[in-house]
RNA sequence: GGGCGCGUAGCUCAGCGGUAGAGCACUACGUUGACAUCGUAGGGGUCACAAGUUCGAUCCUUGUCGCGCCCACCA
């Protein structure tokens, strides 16, 4: 029973363990569970274009102690594990390890190379996850570019499309001219960069007015000048009155343009005169639409100065043509930061710059590739959602948020939302939009889409029904992968909608899901666009609780990166400190709060795990010969079986620690609960319970019924600490509760298994027997305190303890005076003799507390 | 520029209206029948700063400073 080794041996056991939960199904879903009885979490499919990183082992294993108190708590607990391979990212991947581009290849031969990459990624982060012990089910594994996933997607295009949420149409759009696609305004970042502010003027059209020759406005792009269709100008303005309606003319293309009004043009800018062109930015749009401006496009799709088509027309007028031709001669092809340059240069010479200023702007750009964005008009296919900010608000209200204040990202977020959902990539390595467009008589240029039965297709090689490959013209975007992915609750449910469901009963087991865990980075994108999804197909939240995780900071506290080269390999730290190890310091940090990496904190978790060790080890000691049959505290303890004042205390001591550890983790506090299960341990259990237990579970004191209840509290205490800590500590608990309690480990398949979380009603709970233990262990503390201060041995014997009582009844200690003598080796007690000494200070009375050494023997 | 979070012992962090807490580190002592240790004791803090509310503020309010993040500014 006691034959385990002295000291632990966390790699083997480690493995052991890790190989025996894949085989066992011990974190296995059953299907046939009714959803009350269910934990359903939506595990974030890490990007598998990112690195390892620490942060995954930090945020994972914060999701795998929730999950796993859900199933120890008695839940069917969802829990699956997924990878999110398709999209930018990955190509981005791909190109840069291949040393290949995506565009100098066939597709086909392209997403071939994709597949195959992924592979590997995949595989290095199935083994993280399962070196610390994410209790996922990996029979639920899924990829977010198989056909099934492809399938779901699709299906919840044809819905969003459907129901008319899903428009295409060609308007401006933020586009990546380096990745040469479309973008979403959540892959915009700003990036600070240095830039010129040039004063330029425009000439009147109909000649000077009181004496003012023409009109300078500011810009830092002039080499969109090209494009420029108005000029604006604040209704306050102290020019607006003799400028508004009159028409300018654009320096070197000398193309007619008229001065207008608008609020949104700030006097105090520039020269309070601001050229609109199309576009340089949102509120380029905003004007362009409002006055209805004309689309005069410039730029192309590679970010190059493109032909003014119609330049010279009817919509597009010169009072120049020929001058103007030659100047956009000049421009064309160039890059934009080229053109700009010769602008200035023609601009220079043609005497329009009256001033220039350094500024430092603020760039849009492109999240993945880093170029600064343009605003093309491209057909796009968008989802409505500026429509619904306020519903979108609302179903963010009806998640629980943990912590709560980031649901304030969320809110912002969607309060300054500017566009729709733009969901189409230019791109190869995505899942398909399930669309063609007609080139029948009579219907040309209609949306063709798939029959949901054929899903998932791909339009490139697939016809919809009733078409001949003549007859239509696939459509050739791939979806965003958020758009994918923001259906990951629906992926593993398999179903989007009433409409489209692939089965009904699983989807009402798991959607909505419980739990969503994600990191705070990703509100905006990843939690925002799957409240949208869910929200337009069936019109509910996602989850009941969203859990946000933060970062994990280098030891200086900064983030780690690899410029700095401060980021530490989770595999190096998981050699050296085992998982568990590991595990016990995301333990220690919050949701939501940024945790810098700490050696400290990982010694401590290796001395608790240590201390966990040689305690059990020294309970089974006690335990040799234990002929009892423990069933729970509470029942134990009715049976007469548990009696002692200390043994009833310990098991009410832990019983508090169950309830507020219980309390906690089901607020998603685990980290608070934990602390209190590692103090009762630490202190109650190990401190003061296992000396003051000795002399009586050794039979050195007491009645063997005396013996008997000891055993079986040190039983009882062992056995459920194993259970509290096993969440956190899931391979040294496993093998400590395999080896000391084989019965229960047989009974139950692991420590980990559904219903392994203490209960509160199996608990004893006896506050009189707490206040008399307490009183106590402070004498016990008294005594050690003295001992201290005379520096002597702790087990320095005591010739007699005087005891006296200043206020209530000395008598009530009665009960505890055998045990207490025996620790704190004295051979009488006296008491009511006066001694000198501490006044000790009990909730029932104040004791005033002697301590007369034995004389020290002969040397 | 707006919002959110953070600023508590040398370090990592709890606490959040009523004589400042834990662990680590440090110092001293002890080593007891589980403990590559463990235990006991000790030193160490104007709880970022300032004003206000209160009988009383680390905790509430306002402002300031510093750090981080999110959003906006982009003429």
């Amino acid at each position: 029973m006691s034959d385990a080794p002295k000291q632990y041996d966390i790699a083997g056991t480690e493995a052991k363990w890790r190989k025996a939960w894949l085989e066992n199904g011990v974190y296995a879903w059953d299907p046939k569970t009714p959803r009350a009885d269910s934990y359903v979490v939506d595990t974030p499919p890490p990007t598998v274009s990112g690195i390892l990183h620490i942060g995954h082992v930090y945020s994972y294993t914060q999701t795998d102690l929730i999950a796993r108190f859900q199933r120890m708590t008695g839940k069917n607990v969802f829990y699956p594990m997924g990878f999110d391979d398709n999209g930018l990212p990955t190509e981005r991947l791909v190109e840069k390890r291949r040393n290949i581009r995506a565009a100098d290849l066939s597709r086909e031969e392209f997403i071939r190379i994709c597949h195959e990459e992924v592979q590997d990624a995949e595989q290095d982060f199935r083994n993280l996850f399962q070196e610390i012990a994410v209790s996922v089910d990996w029979k639920l594994e899924y990829q977010t570019i198989s056909p099934h996933s492809r399938k779901i997607s699709q299906l919840s295009v044809l819905d969003l499309f459907e129901k008319g949420h899903l428009y295409r149409r060609p308007q401006p759009s933020l586009w990546d001219p380096a990745d040469r696609t479309a973008l979403a305004q959540a892959e915009v970042v700003e990036k600070e960069s240095p830039g010129t502010l040039w004063q330029v003027t425009f000439d009147l059209a109909d000649g000077a007015i009181d004496g003012v020759g023409g009109i300078d406005i500011a810009t830092t792009r002039p080499e969109l000048m090209g494009a420029c269709g108005a000029l604006l100008i604040h209704p306050e303005h102290p020019r607006a009155k003799e400028l508004l309606g009159k028409i300018v003319l654009t320096p070197l293309f000398r193309v007619p343009v008229p001065i207008l009004a608008d609020e949104k043009v700030d006097p105090e800018k520039g020269t309070g005169v601001v050229m609109c062109c199309t576009f340089g930015d949102t509120t380029d749009i905003e004007w362009w639409r409002e006055h209805n401006l004309p689309t005069r496009v410039i730029l192309g799709r590679d970010g190059r100065i493109a032909e003014f088509q119609g330049f010279g027309g009817a919509d597009w007028p010169s009072k120049d043509v020929e001058g103007a031709r030659g100047v956009i001669a000049q421009l064309t092809g160039l890059k934009v930061n080229a053109a700009r340059t010769k602008m200035i240069e023609l601009l220079t010479a043609d005497g329009r710059i009256t001033n220039e200023t350094p500024v430092t702007r603020m760039v849009p750009s492109a999240e993945r590739s880093g170029a600064p964005l343009e605003i093309l008009v491209t057909p796009q296919w968008f989802v409505r959602v500026l429509d619904k900010k306020q519903a979108l608000i609302d179903k963010g209200n009806e998640i629980a948020w943990h912590p709560e204040y980031m649901k304030v990202r969320l809110d912002s977020w969607i309060d300054g939302l500017k566009w729709d959902w733009c969901i189409s990539r230019q791109r190869y390595f995505g899942v398909p939009f399930p669309f063609w467009y007609s080139k029948r008589k009579g219907e040309e240029g209609k949306i063709i889409a798939a029959d949901p039965q054929d899903l998932p297709v791909n339009p490139l090689v697939d016809l919809p029904r009733g078409y001949t490959r003549d007859e239509v013209e696939p459509e050739t975007d791939v979806l965003d992968t958020w758009a994918t992915s923001s259906v990951s609750p629906q992926l593993n449910s398999w179903g989007i909608s009433a409409e489209h469901m692939l089965d009904a009963e699983r989807h009402a087991k798991l959607f909505p899901a419980d739990l969503r865990p994600q990191a705070h980075e990703i509100i905006r994108t990843w939690a925002f666009y799957t409240i949208v999804k869910s929200y337009l197909h069936e019109d509910v939240a996602p989850w009941s609780d969203i859990a946000i995780s933060g970062w994990c900071l280098a030891q200086d506290k900064t983030k780690m990166s690899k410029s700095k080269g401060n980021v530490v390999d989770p595999r190096d730290l998981l050699k050296r400190y085992g998982a568990d190890v590991v595990r016990y310091w995301t333990a220690t940090s919050k949701l939501g709060l940024d945790t810098a990496l700490s050696e400290d904190v990982l010694k401590i978790g290796k001395r608790l795990q240590t201390k966990l060790w040689n305690a059990a080890r020294f309970v089974m000691l006690q335990l040799d010969g234990f002929e009892g049959a423990p069933t729970t505290p509470a029942k134990d303890a009715a049976s007469g079986i548990i009696t002692e004042p200390f043994d009833r205390w310990v098991l009410s001591r832990l019983a508090r620690a169950v309830r507020i550890a219980t309390e906690k983790f089901a607020a998603y506090e685990y980290a608070d609960a934990f602390e209190t299960v590692e103090r009762f341990f630490w202190a109650d259990l190990c401190d003061n319970y296992l000396e003051l237990v000795k002399g009586r579970a050794y039979g050195e004191l007491g009645t063997s019924a005396q013996r008997l209840s000891a055993q079986t509290t040190l039983w009882h205490c062992l056995e459920t600490v194993l259970r509290l800590i096993a969440p956190v500590m899931p391979h040294l608990t496993e093998e400590l509760y395999a080896q000391h309690f084989p019965g229960r480990y047989a009974a139950t398949g692991s420590v980990h298994a559904r219903g392994q979380w203490p209960k509160l009603e199996d608990q004893l709970v006896d506050e009189a027997a707490e206040r008399l233990g307490q009183a106590g262990v402070q004498l016990l503390m008294a005594v050690r305190k003295v001992k201290s201060e005379r520096k002597v041995s702790i087990k320095t014997p005591i010739s007699t303890l005087h005891l006296i009582g200043l206020t209530g009844d000395i008598g009530m200690l009665d009960p505890v005076l055998p045990d207490l003598r025996h620790t704190v080796a004295a051979e009488a007690i006296s008491i009511g003799s006066n001694p000198a000494g501490e006044v000790i200070e009990t909730e029932d009375g104040a004791y005033r507390l002697g301590v007369e050494l034995a004389p020290a023997p002969a040397a």
